[in-house]
DNA sequence: GACGCTTCTGATGCATGCAACATAGGCTTT
DNA sequence: AAAGCCTATGTTGCATGCATCAGAAGCGTC
């Protein structure tokens, strides 16, 4: 049993090195300069170069990482130009994932969703910023998934990787006012999926990943890299 | 110079091994069961086996192959159900583009895209299935490029390549009047996006990308895997 | 003092060797 | 003859060593 339980944790170990290196890079923990070299990296996971090289491409191919032939690896942060690409993208792949869902009309996601509603409206109340980001998460998450489309799935999971840097994550709720304005949206979206109404799930949805967008894109914080 | 030729093809081929093994897989070279092991990729491209398996792994990745752990790597054909979810996904991005393009109005692609649609006017009347596959596929990417939103550029190219699969290549213009059709709706397309018209035309886009796809799954050579 | 060249260093890129494991086929047993 | 075990084989997964090269620091020249 205690075999069991260190070969479990050392499979998920190799499983998970992508992600456990990806979790370093997008923590923020290193400067947006060269990420440690690969020596350090297989050291710090105890294991060779080999695995954590392919990691490292795994990332490039990502976008989260830049690798600079014979010279080194570097974070790499979006512009403030790629994350409003990377939103116009998301506005459009949820907008799909909405109206795929709405078109199926199934029932499952949908008491998960209304259950997400109620939990969301209770933590606006209370100004639970914390909880409130966690159930956005979900719900936009349920959505995409509940689009029945793996290979939507797929992308959504690239996406939002490109966009998970700490800096950049739980800015939509920080806005006084925003977190009514974002209750009301995902209402009206899962109002219009109820009503299996792919068409105005679809636009429900883009109107709301576009407004919270727009309230990311304004933190000042992003002002640096333009 | 002669050198300097021989670098730069070497360099090529290093930097172009990944597509290079793309296109063995794609091209349907191999059985859609196993790949050639990796010693053999090694020795038909004169490297070692550590740059092959770094590029299977980004094959892998892309959805291409699957590769089950000290089994092998296996060219992996999509399904017909994969097909369709690539399919509303190719809808829902270059409906993104296409609306992107329009709005920025730019000159020179549209230059571009009428002078390929006189092209497209020409194959079509004489049926030169090739040219007119060229030039459609050339109108697609024109207008992705056009949309000047790199990730999404980045996203297509992604999943572009998990429908080039040879068997799925130029079935749309196999079909009796689709030509036509297509080029129509090429037309609808232009003139949205001439008319600076994001929302017509996204949906002119997504209509035609809709049509052409239910033909390319009407294919009785899809039948296979369902 | 500035510029260009050379050397030096640190990191990557790749080749190779070995161990681990999944699968297949034969062998034993009933 | 069928079922289960066991060995044999082929492949991957990883560790390690060496060559290569980009960039920096030091040196010499103008």
């Amino acid at each position: 049993m205690q075999d069991d339980l260190e070969v479990v944790r050392e499979a998920a170990d190799r499983d998970g090195l992508l992600d456990r290196i990806r979790r370093l890079v997008l923590g923020g923990d290193f400067p947006p300069g060269a990420v440690v070299p690969e020596a350090f990296l297989a050291q710090e996971f105890d294991v060779s170069r080999t695995p954590i090289r392919e990691a490292l491409k795994q990332l490039q191919h990502e976008g989260l990482v830049e690798i600079r032939p014979k010279v080194g690896t570097f974070v790499r942060e979006p512009t403030r130009r790629e994350i409003i690409e990377l939103f116009q993208l998301k506005e459009s792949l949820e907008g799909l994932a909405a109206s795929l869902l709405a078109r199926r009309g199934e029932v499952k996601e949908l008491s998960v969703l209304r259950r997400n509603l109620e939990e969301s409206e209770m933590a606006a109340l209370t100004h639970d910023t914390d909880a409130y980001a966690r159930l956005v998460h979900e719900f936009h998450w349920t959505i995409v998934r509940g689009s029945d489309n793996h290979k939507l799935v797929e992308h959504y999971e690239r996406l939002m990787n490109q966009l998970a840097y700490q800096r950049l994550v739980l800015r939509t709720v920080e806005h006084p006012g925003r977190l009514e304005a974002s209750t009301r949206e995902h209402r009206a979206v899962l109002d219009m999926i109820e009503h299996k109404d792919p068409f105005g799930a679809e636009s429900a949805m883009r109107n709301h990943v576009h407004a919270s967008s727009r309230e990311a894109l304004t933190d000042p914080a992003q002002d640096r890299r333009s």
